[in-house]
Order: C-alpha cells, then sequence, then structure tokens
DNA sequence: CCCGTACTACGAGAGCTATCGTACGAAGCG
DNA sequence: CGCTTCGTACGATAGCTCTCGTAGTACGGG
C-alpha cells in the first residue's frame, strides 16, 4: 500500500485540462486526412481502441507522431494498458466546450466520404 | 450587348464549385486565428465586406495570403467592386454540403472568445 | 493624364509538419 | 532470462505556411 498504483499508471501520458483546449488546435487536428480517419474509427464505439488497431498507410512512427497531435490538441484521451497503449474520444469535454461540435464535424465528414465514394 | 459584362467583371477569380469544397480544407482554413476572424466578422453582417474593411495585425500582403487561402477552401466568395475586394461567406454551399457545421463552429467560436475574455 | 487607393505578385526567410528509418524501452510470454 | 509485440525517441528531409518588404497592376477621380 505504499506506491503500487496499480501497475498501470507506470508511464503517464500528458493531456491538456479541459479549460486549456483550444478551437483552432482542434480544427487543426481534424484537418488531416489520417487523423480525420482515426477519430472517425475512435467514433464508431464506446470502446477504447489500441494503437495497432488502426491501419494507416503510413509507418508507425508517423502513426504516433498523429496521435499525438490529437492528445495534445485534447481531441482524444491516452492510456497504456500492458504493452498496449489505449485511445478513446474526449466526448465529454469537448462536448462541454463546444456543444455539437465534434457530431457536427463527424456527420460533416461521413457526408463527404459518401459524396467522394469512399467507404466507411 | 456584345461583350461588356457591366464593367465589375474585369478580374475573374477562381473560386471552387461546390462539390470541389473539401472538409479537410475547410478545416484548416478555420484553424488560422487570424482566418477565424475574419469568417466571424462576415457572419456577424449579410453584407459583403472589403478586405480593407478588417484590421489585421499583420501587413497587407499577409492578408491577401489568408484570404486567398479561405477563398480557395470555399469557405468565402470574393468579387471585385471597383478598386474594392468584396467578401462574403459561402453559407449556402457550405450548409448544403455540411448542414450546421459553419453555424456550429462560429458558435464554439464564439464561446471560445468569451471564456478566454477575448471581445467581439 | 496623373495621382491616390486597393489589392497582387514575387521573392525570401523562419518555423512548423508529415513522413521516413533506425534504434531503443516497456510489458508480457514461455 | 530471452523473444516478441507495441510503441517511443531521435535525426533527417522535403514541403508547406505565415510572415514580411518591395515593386507592380487595376480602377476611379480630378
Amino acid at each position: 500500500m505504499s506506491s503500487v498504483t496499480t501497475a498501470t499508471n507506470t508511464r503517464e501520458l500528458a493531456h491538456p485540462a479541459r479549460d486549456e483546449i483550444r478551437l483552432e488546435c482542434v480544427l487543426h487536428a481534424l484537418s488531416d486526412p489520417m487523423r480525420m480517419r482515426v477519430v472517425r474509427a475512435l467514433a464508431t464505439t464506446e470502446d477504447e481502441l489500441s494503437c495497432s488497431h488502426f491501419v494507416l498507410p503510413v509507418t508507425k512512427s508517423t502513426t504516433t507522431h498523429h496521435f499525438r497531435v490529437l492528445r495534445e490538441a485534447g481531441v482524444i484521451e491516452q492510456v497504456y494498458r500492458g504493452t498496449a497503449k489505449m485511445n478513446g474520444l474526449r466526448r465529454a469535454d469537448l462536448d462541454a466546450l463546444f456543444p455539437g461540435l465534434l457530431d457536427n464535424i463527424l456527420d460533416a465528414a461521413r457526408r463527404e466520404a459518401g459524396r467522394l465514394g469512399d467507404d466507411a
């Protein structure tokens, strides 16, 4: 009972607090196709998804970079769970700051994907 | 009645057609503080505003650059009227492609401005 | 026809960004 | 203890972007 902290706390990741999230950073984070893809995938489920769950047409180091941009913008939350790093949308924070914005952007992305004949 | 075209058509500006507008370009265009400022000002009125109406803390050539980014992303429409260049939001096109998105982002920007104690 | 106003074009520089490859650290499994 | 899997750190590079200054074009007024 001294300092164990449940074994999933070993590596901590820096996240912006809710009131440190900036609209411009969020929009910038979502203005990249790879990152939009990640966010759209995260939005389809309640579960957290591991980084390796995503198959992006870039290398792993580039993927790491994109996840960091999303985390530092306040769009996603990341926690280590064993060797995996789980990712989840920060819905509650984003909805509190910008009501409806996330869903609206996701809807816009869905429309555009449909319009351009993309799958997903 | 042959080829006059009403004297305001001399210098034509390239705009993307409605279905050439890309969500990612729109988000990117709005992820810059200067450009967000311009769009927020345009949203407050029905009128078109001249470039010189905006007082931004950058030089005029930089201002020109930002207006071009907004135009090429499909966010604004620009027409020459005499020596002035008038700017208007492409509300109809954006609403058709991404219903509610523009208003939602503008609302988010307003909230953030309030939260951070900005004026406007 | 000259001048002022409004905006542009071009060149340049500083800084960011997306991408990669290689090498490394952390957790779990046998 | 090794091996594997997952993700990171670091360095490098090409390209974009925000910014500026200077020089130039278009339009309208006297």
